[in-house]
DNA sequence: AAAATAAATTAGATTACCCTAATTTTACTT
DNA sequence: AAGTAAAATTAGGGTAATCTAATTTATTTT
């Protein structure tokens, strides 16, 4: 139906309207896709003659209903994917970004629907991202940065907002999982270093970077 | 690494090699992958390029040694890819072939290795198809057609030469399934219909069209 | 408000894959 | 062996998605 590389616009679009606001730049869209300002120029003029966007020269862009029908389709595909990745084939978190960026793109209604009931309807992926309804609805995250957390509070971990593999493998080795109890047990006022407490075991201790990247439920 | 396109002619041309002798023809080419013979003489000469083919103007293509190794790792995992959307998605036989003609083409060959493990390593997909190894070695099949069986003998349903769903559903409403024992009792001198029995149970009248689709193990 | 800087667009090309029409090569008949 | 039919190729184009260089539009600074 789409071609990928639309497809892949219309998510890049769609990530960028959740970040940074309704419109989005034709610089932002460039750099997300690693291609050149005069490309997208190009590529948002064809897309919005197929009313996936709305564009208006130097402008910026935003996405249609059915662009955001489209985008959220292939986000619900992507994370179902990566569950099947992590829980059935045994990957491990931090390797299944490539593998879904590609298996996203196939995708009939059925497939994903079939496949979500084989995954036994996971409400998040294995990084904790929330996976998109049936219906493209996406519920609203109440998480918050533990770096936002004070002395003394406590959350659940259950989400990150650096999904590299870097990062991912730092988690891994320094024994901090999805679903851990995270109490802040002090706060260096120096470099604001964290000591975090998980499921009220040992004590660890993580950079500001670190506690700036971690999602946690109070 | 290698384009959807690429792949797909290379598989073509592996297909036409088997039935068709080792010299494949730009027209059979044309008419497999349904585009005009100017498009595939194009293509094949970017495949020469590439070292995936020898060919010679005028005189057919054959696949080099890296062009098979690619063909048969895609053959195997369209057929990885069809087992695991009958057996764990509930699809029926007659309803993965587009579907897994697109995952096809999502291979790394870890991907592929972890999908056969997870699948506990079957040895045919749900059409009865052999599936490669991890080596690309495709066992040697010595299924016959039923249409070349005497009164009296019998073999087990082991695959088809048809793959289309109209025949596929044919077999589904006439009771016919993969690992039945079929024994032929009767062919119709006049127009070669056969009565077949199914597991030593009832009979079954078949016409040769379909005696000629069926692939049975003496 | 004018000048300077940054962002976006147009212009003109390139590559992969496909097309139609015209031509050449191969194969088949007589 | 010549003539015809069939198969394949060349020639010339088209579209999607990209690029660089040049130009225009928008924003920021003075």
């Amino acid at each position: 139906m789409h071609s990928f590389t639309e497809e892949n616009y219309l998510k890049a679009i769609y990530k960028l309207q959740e970040t940074n606001g309704e419109v989005v730049a034709t610089s932002a869209l460039a750099q997300v896709m690693e291609v050149h300002a005069p490309s997208v120029t190009d590529m948002l003029k064809r897309m919005a003659g197929k009313k996936l966007v709305t564009y208006q020269k130097s402008k910026g862009v935003k996405l249609t209903e059915r662009g955001r029908q489209v985008a959220v389709g292939i986000i619900r595909n992507h994370r179902l994917w990566e569950v099947f990745l992590v829980d059935k084939l045994g990957y491990k978190w931090d390797e299944v970004h490539d593998l879904a960026e590609q298996l996203e793109h196939i995708h009939t209604e059925d497939l994903t629907n079939k496949l979500d009931k084989f995954l036994g309807f996971p409400k998040a992926d294995p990084h904790g991202d929330p996976i998109p309804d049936a219906n493209g609805v996406l519920p609203k995250s109440k998480a918050v940065l533990l770096s936002t957390l004070k002395v003394g509070e406590e959350g659940t971990f259950t989400g990150v907002t650096d999904h590299t593999p870097a990062f991912l493998n730092y988690l891994d080795k320094a024994g901090i999982s999805l679903g851990n109890n995270i109490k802040v047990k002090a706060i260096e006022e120096f470099d604001q270093t964290y000591t975090i407490q998980l499921n009220d075991e040992k004590d660890t201790v993580i950079s500001h970077k670190v506690a700036n990247s971690l999602l946690v439920n109070k």
